[in-house]
DNA sequence: TTGAAAGCGCTAACAC
DNA sequence: GTGTTAGCGCTTTCAA
């Protein structure tokens, strides 16, 4: 292999801009206390050796590290989501984010531990299987925001989206649209299902419709969906409009509802949950319920250096809003006008 | 917020086991030098005290660092197996992976420039989109090697998948179904694109049935896929089997068909590429071609420790042979018997 | 405004 | 076997 040659240091710059390291210390920082000149010259003379600073050493030196830890699925796509917009939002507060993934063959233990070594300031959890006593443990060496998931405990932040709330959009929506036979296929035991179950039953109730209220299980899949849809044709008399745990199984719905002669919306308007890539595709156009995960990741880094910073919090949890993405599988009711059915 | 004991360092060890911070250092590096008696003192100090070892020190004194830099897409499932082997593998060789990911508003220059900074002593691109001679310029300042992506440069390792054979073996198992008018939905300018675009072609050829190739313009995406398959279906004659780019796409394609009242395989048959965990779903079961993303990762990591370390390497391209792996979307041609139907 | 010098926590020579 | 010592590349007092 050929000898690499050996990357430059601030001395290296020091010696060519003929100034002291010190110097060429506060001006790679963009730190206040150095004259225009010599800022030109150190730039100068740090370009043209295509200096870069050790991040390490940087690091080892000064008490912040300015760095926070992200521990999250490598094969969750929501998790995707949500380290995209940690970036930016780390980037804009001054941090760098330190990655670790959770695989088949490495837990959350690990990549925990990983981010601890490399004195990580904050830790970022997406969707930690850890329990919350343990998370606790852990909030007890460093802030620790979890997020995606729900954890009631004083020593742990959370931001997370209001599924309850979610599910008011929905029915709001829907019975904007005239709707009244509504339905709900849950998630059943899944994070996040009871809570949307009980928001379709609190919204359809502000919406005097206590008696329309139908539950039918459903859960994570298509799979469910559809076994969903089934015992959906079922009722009588038939819903005008469902609301899915998710969109996967809103798919499965939406399948076996087509099959069998109903028209979406035409017949029976349906909505999801998540806004993934399935709920967007063009044929699909599904309208759900999408996580503002912009605003998730700017209130997890956000409140990781408000602990840092020592900024006095008030509430632990915070509960961002969801947003309904109307898009082409709910229509305005055209079965029979209040009084006729039910 | 409430403070927060110091991290104890290896100097508080020694003072603790009564020893040097020279012989805490051998001990806890598990370095040869040490009685056992200090070692079981030390690793009990250490213990009491919760020790963890300082990565960024540690790799600040040495000159090596030990730190393989990954760049991964972060929305890429096929990523995600990818980085799963990656930790293995180096976990296997002695060396720590640091992520850096690429998202929609991060590019691959940012995420390669994060790794630099970090010290990695060499970089493993996950289908990188830089061009071969932007990467083989970085390989001028460490080991690079690209994975899953062509790149024939004599300063680039490669290690990827005969996504070609891939294709011989999608289209040998329709052919051997009876399947003769075989499409294939292609990936566009993604990498592995071409060359599966060519391995169909030659595959169909060696067929004879270089009179029923038929091209149909992709992409990565469900969305790439639902758009082929709209195509596909105005075909006449319409193929009774299509292979496609990647899962993603094939699922695109398989809603599509099936919505529009087509039976998969009955009417027709779908392959799909990557084995991802898409194509494992209990209700997709997608016949698909599986990249061996375990000797992709252990090859990656190696030729980079080789690189490393000096070793001699002949050839800077290493070819992995894929897998079919035949599920419930492929079965036997029935063209010839249908009279109904659709 | 600039420079000298003392470390950050650790490893690696080299003594003892 | 064990301790002493000198840095790794950087930031940060503190003087000049």
């Amino acid at each position: 292999m050929t000898e690499r040659a050996r990357r430059p240091t601030l001395a290296d710059v020091a010696a060519r801009a003929g100034v002291s390291v010190a110097l060429v210390s506060i001006v790679i920082r963009d730190a206040p206390g150095a004259s225009a000149a010599s800022r030109q010259r150190v730039l100068q003379a740090a370009d043209e050796l295509g200096y870069r600073p050790d991040t390490r050493a940087r690091l080892l030196r000064s008490s912040r590290s300015r760095l926070l830890g992200v521990v999250f699925g490598v094969h969750h796509a929501f998790h995707g989501d949500l380290v995209t917009g940690l970036y930016t939002a780390a980037d804009r507060a001054g941090y760098e984010l330190a990655l670790s993934a959770v695989t088949p063959q490495r837990d959350e233990g690990r990549a925990v531990a990983s981010l601890m070594q490399d004195r990580c300031e904050a830790l970022v959890l997406l969707g930690p299987h850890a329990s919350t006593a343990r998370l606790a443990e852990l909030a007890d060496r460093l802030p620790v925001v979890v997020v995606a998931r729900a954890a009631r405990h004083r020593a742990l932040d959370v931001v997370r989206t209001a599924d309850g709330m979610g599910l008011h959009q929905a029915v709001d929506h829907l019975v904007a649209l005239g709707h009244r036979r509504i339905t709900h296929v849950d998630g059943g035991r899944a994070p996040g299902a009871a809570e949307r179950r009980r928001g379709y039953r609190d919204a359809m109730r502000r919406h005097g419709l206590d008696a329309e209220i139908r539950l039918l299980p459903g859960g994570l899949t298509e799979q469910d969906g559809a076994a969903a849809a089934r015992a959906l044709l079922d009722l009588e008399p038939r819903p005008t409009a469902v609301t899915v745990f998710n969109d996967r199984c809103a798919l499965g719905v939406l399948d076996v509802l087509q099959r069998a002669g109903l028209a979406v919306p035409g017949d029976i308007s349906v909505v999801g949950y998540d806004d993934s890539r399935l709920a967007r595709l063009s044929h699909v156009k599904l309208t759900t319920i999408a996580q503002d995960t912009e605003q998730i990741t700017t209130l997890a880094v956000t409140r990781a250096v408000d602990r840092l910073d020592g900024t006095p919090v008030t509430e632990r949890e915070m509960v961002v809003a969801p947003r309904l993405v109307v898009r082409a599988t709910t229509a305005p009711c055209t079965a029979d006008r209040r009084g006729a059915g039910s």
